[in-house]
DNA sequence: CACGGCAGCTTATCCTACAAGTTTGTGCGG
DNA sequence: CCGCACAAACTTGTAGGATAAGCTGCCGTG
C-alpha cells in the first residue's frame, strides 16, 4: 500500500530554485548555488572565523536540498580554504590564512612549468616596495621586532633556524608596511621559494642576509624610502644569483 | 532472507588503504586521498589538458571507493580548476589557467578587511614591474594585441564595455611580461577593484585611461622599460586620487 | 571539584534509484 | 558512399537511506 505518497527520488524536475533568500537563479547547478552561498555568508563575515557551521543535515534541510549536494559543496569550500572538516565534528569556519592561496598559486606554477626565476621576478618589485613603505611607516616596537629577527638569524644555530629567521624578518617587514595586502601575497609568493631560500643559505651561510637585513633596517630606521628600496633590492639580486645559475623548475609536491 | 551476502555498508574498518599503486597512507580521509592522487597525475601530465578523465563509475570501481568518494574528490579538483565537468559528459582535465589561483588570492585579500586604498598600494608597484617587463619583452602580436585593447577603449559605448576594455588592456600587458605569476597577482588584485574602476571611468570617462594607456603602450614600442613604467605609475595615480577621497573598505561578495 | 564514561549528535562512507544531459552507434534516405 | 535523424547506452546530477567511526557535552561517581 502507498500509504506514503510515491516520493520518487532523482532530481527533481521544476526544483531548479533553491530556497536561499532573495532572487532564484535558473543555472541548475545546485552545488555550485550552495556552494556560492555559504562562501559569501563567511567572506561577508555572517560566519566569524572559528565559529560552527550548522550541520550538514541542517544546511540540506534549510536549504531544501539533499545532503549529497551540502557534502560536495562544503567539500569546495574546504578546498579553498574556508572551512576545516573532521568526522565527528561540526564544520567550522577557517581563520584567514595564505596557506590554499599558496597552494592554489603552487598548483598553478606546476602546471605552467614555472621557474622559481619567474617568482623572483615577481617578488622583487613586492619586496622592494614592502622595504619602503615600511621605512615611512614602521614604529618604534616593529623596527625593534626587526632587529630582534636579525639578532635571531646572527645566532641561529641549525639551518632551519636560519631560514626561520630570515623568513621572519621579511614577514615582519611586510607587517610593518600596514597594508596585510603586502604580508598575504609575500607569504603566498613567498611559500614557494622556501625551498630555495633554504637552498642560498645553506650554500653562502647566513652571513650575506645579515648584511642585507641590516642594511635594509639601517635605512628604515632613518626613514629613507628610497635607501630601504635599494638595499632590499641588492639583497634579492644575491639570492637570486644563484637561482638563476641552476635554474630548476618548480617540482610538485 | 539473506541470500546474498549481508554486506554491510557504511564505513569499512580496515579497509583505510586506497587501491592506489604504491605506498598506503593510513590518513583514514579516503576523499584526500584520491584527490591527490587524481591531482598528482594530473599535474605531472599523465592526463594531458583537454583529455576525458575515467567515469566515476570507473574510477571508483578501479580505486575500490565509492562513487561518493570520487564526486566528493572530483568537486575539490574543479574547485581548485583542475578539471571541468558537466552533466552527461565525462570530465575533462582543464587547461591551465590563473583563473583559480587568482580567485583563491581575492578570496583571501576579501576576507582580510582590506581597504581599496591598500590594494591600490600594492598594485602600483605590480602594475609598474609589469610595464617594464612588458616592455622587453612583448612580441609583436601582443603588442598588437594591446592596440586593440585600446581601439576597444576608444569605441567603447557602454560603461559596461568601457570598464572591460579598460582590464583587457591590463590583462594584455601582464600576459606579455611572459610571467604567468604577475598575471595572477594582477587579477587577484584587480578583480576587487573592479567596482572602483567603475566608479572612476563613469566620474571622469574613459578619455583620462585612453590617454594613459597610449603613453604606456608607445613607451613599450619603444621598448623603454624605464618610461613603461613611468607612464603606469602616473595612469595609476590618475585613478588612485578619488579613491583616496572617498576611501571605502572592501566589501565581500 | 575533578574525572571518567556514556549518550547523542555529526561526519565519513557506502548503496541504490532516478532525472537529465551527452555521446555514440545504427539505420534509413539521398 | 555520404550525411542525417533517432534511439540506445553511457554519464553526470540529485535524492535518500543505512552503517561505522569520531567528537562533545552531560552526568554520575569519587
Amino acid at each position: 500500500m502507498a500509504t506514503s505518497p510515491p516520493r520518487r527520488p532523482g532530481r527533481r524536475p521544476g526544483r531548479t530554485r533553491l530556497a536561499i533568500a532573495g532572487k532564484a537563479k535558473p543555472t541548475g547547478d545546485l552545488v555550485a548555488q550552495v556552494s556560492d552561498h555559504l562562501r559569501k555568508e563567511i567572506v561577508s563575515g555572517s560566519y566569524a572565523a572559528g565559529m560552527s557551521l550548522p550541520s550538514e543535515g541542517g544546511l540540506a534541510e534549510s536549504l531544501g536540498v539533499s545532503r549529497t549536494v551540502i557534502r560536495e559543496a562544503m567539500r569546495s569550500l574546504r578546498s579553498q580554504g574556508l572551512i576545516i572538516m573532521s568526522q565527528g565534528a561540526r564544520p567550522r569556519v577557517a581563520e584567514v590564512d595564505a596557506g590554499p592561496a599558496a597552494e592554489s598559486l603552487r598548483l598553478l606554477l606546476a602546471r605552467s612549468r614555472t621557474s622559481l626565476l619567474q617568482l623572483t621576478e615577481v617578488r622583487l618589485p613586492l619586496e622592494s616596495s614592502i622595504a619602503a613603505f615600511a621605512a615611512d611607516r614602521a614604529t618604534a616596537d616593529q623596527i625593534v621586532g626587526l632587529q630582534a629577527a636579525i639578532t635571531e638569524l646572527e645566532q641561529a644555530a641549525s639551518l632551519n633556524s636560519q631560514v626561520a629567521a630570515d623568513i621572519r624578518f621579511h614577514d615582519l617587514l611586510a607587517e610593518a608596511t600596514g597594508n596585510p595586502v603586502f604580508a598575504t601575497l609575500l607569504r603566498a609568493i613567498g611559500g614557494l621559494l622556501d625551498d630555495s631560500r633554504r637552498r642560498t643559505i645553506k650554500a653562502a651561510g647566513p652571513q650575506p642576509a645579515i648584511i642585507g637585513h641590516r642594511e635594509i633596517l639601517t635605512a628604515i630606521e632613518q626613514r629613507d624610502a628610497k635607501a630601504a628600496e635599494t638595499a632590499m633590492r641588492r639583497h634579492l639580486a644575491w639570492a637570486a644569483r644563484d637561482i638563476c645559475s641552476n635554474g630548476q623548475r618548480q617540482g610538485g609536491a
